[in-house]
DNA sequence: AAATCAAAAAGTGGATACAATTATACTTAT
DNA sequence: ATAAGTATAATTGTATCCACTTTTTGATTT
């Protein structure tokens, strides 16, 4: 049962613990704030704590996890401010991914693109696989920007903010995804006006973070005034 | 005289050898495709080959290394398209760096860059000094902007091309350089001009990159044609 | 002389052992 | 009762050792 995954693992044993940390932090098993006991993961995987420390030290670069030296791994917890910061990030770079799109995109690329719009649209209500057709559509966009370290940085600041991302989608059931703006993007494609898809693609991606951010606002605000004045209850109790 | 500079040195064995191995690189001691022998790095700093290989996985996540299982690290070479795709990267992000700093620039602020402006100016005939000025001019703009996660993710794609910016500088003795733009970045930061700052800053930065991508196309092209047809020269030769 | 293969050397990855640091629990004094 | 201090446990950091992979070298064959 607790047979060692290791086994059937392909790779370096360290890719494995990186993979399986990766996961655990993306899916939301490991939330935001939570330590991570390198010696007990090492014991789930059936190996020993040293490539579980390289694996945490890549997380950290990628800043999915925060080390702080003799004090451990705590995966990232992030502000309401911190993720409008990765959304900004992540406007202005899919803006320049779209902006050298276009002048590359042949009109296979288009028709491609514009059948995974329709792959999107058609499961509009389950928003679990709406997110990920949604995010394969953009990172076809971007892909074909011919720019790798930009698609890169890119995946990676999505990815950083997606459990927040689940928790908001989650909290907020069946939220009618908003997929008509991209048909507006699509247009601006076709007719390869790279100024205005550029532009497009920025207010696309700020609008879907709003939803995100209010929501991670709200949280923080309830958390805020319940331990601001956590003696506000018993003071009345006792009295 | 090979004294150990552990000794001196405060903070982990690992913050030791990663902060060495970065300046290695950086300054250029450490060239692009160069392998990288932990164990000789190891033995010159008096530790073992286990915190290097931490600092090493560290740099591969940072563009810095490039590891490839079982086969070892080597310095990342850039090409002219990889150097392209980084400069263009820095200039949107360093583009909503402005955007995002212009509404919080208190009066003090704008007196503190432009005296910058001013020290940089100073120093106009010596490059490195200038180069050097021109970096905290730019870096204290980012910090302005209130946003830690852009202002550092701008700062490791400084340093990720800093070696061939030295590479054409050393290339192109006292190439003047061009001061005069920032006098235009002023006035628009002065006007809260969010708008057009964003946009200057894109171009400023895109200006700065195209002599350092022509230098390195160039480079290109002489060791393409060298290594093509190594022949034409001994040919020619032996005729 | 060039190509192929075998064996050795070098190098990388991972595990265990040990040292140093931080966190926790317990005592003691105010 | 609370706070400070100390002892102990837990955790983190580093080094050494071993196994496995890649690279190099040299011998052999065509």
């Amino acid at each position: 049962m607790t047979m060692n995954s290791r086994q059937r693992f392909l790779g370096t044993t360290q890719q494995h613990a990186y993979v399986h940390l990766r996961e655990m932090i993306l899916s939301g098993v490991y939330t935001g704030g939570q330590k991570v006991n390198p010696a007990k993961v090492a014991e789930e995987l059936g190996v020993s704590r040293m490539p579980v420390r390289e694996a945490l030290r890549q997380l950290d670069s990628e800043g999915l996890v925060t080390i702080r030296p003799n004090r451990g791994a705590v995966v990232t917890a992030l502000t309401a401010a911190d993720v409008l910061e990765i959304f900004d990030m992540r406007a202005v770079l899919e803006g320049l991914a779209v902006r050298c799109a276009l002048p590359l995109l042949t009109g296979e690329d288009i028709e491609e693109l514009e059948d995974r719009r329709r792959r999107m649209d058609r499961v509009r209500a389950e928003s679990k696989r709406w997110i990920s057709r949604h995010d394969e559509f953009h990172d076809f966009l971007c892909v074909q920007s011919g720019r790798p370290r930009l698609t890169a940085e890119i995946a990676r600041l999505r990815a950083s903010v997606q459990p927040y991302l689940q928790m908001y989608i989650a909290s907020h059931p069946s939220p009618e995804m908003t997929g008509f703006e991209h048909d507006g993007l699509m247009e601006l494609v076709r007719e390869r006006d790279e100024a205005r898809a550029e532009e497009f693609m920025r207010e696309h991606i700020m609008s879907a973070a709003h939803g995100v951010i209010e929501y991670l606002e709200h949280l923080e605000n309830e958390r805020d005034v319940g331990a601001a004045m956590p003696a506000a209850g018993s003071t009345a109790e006792a009295a």
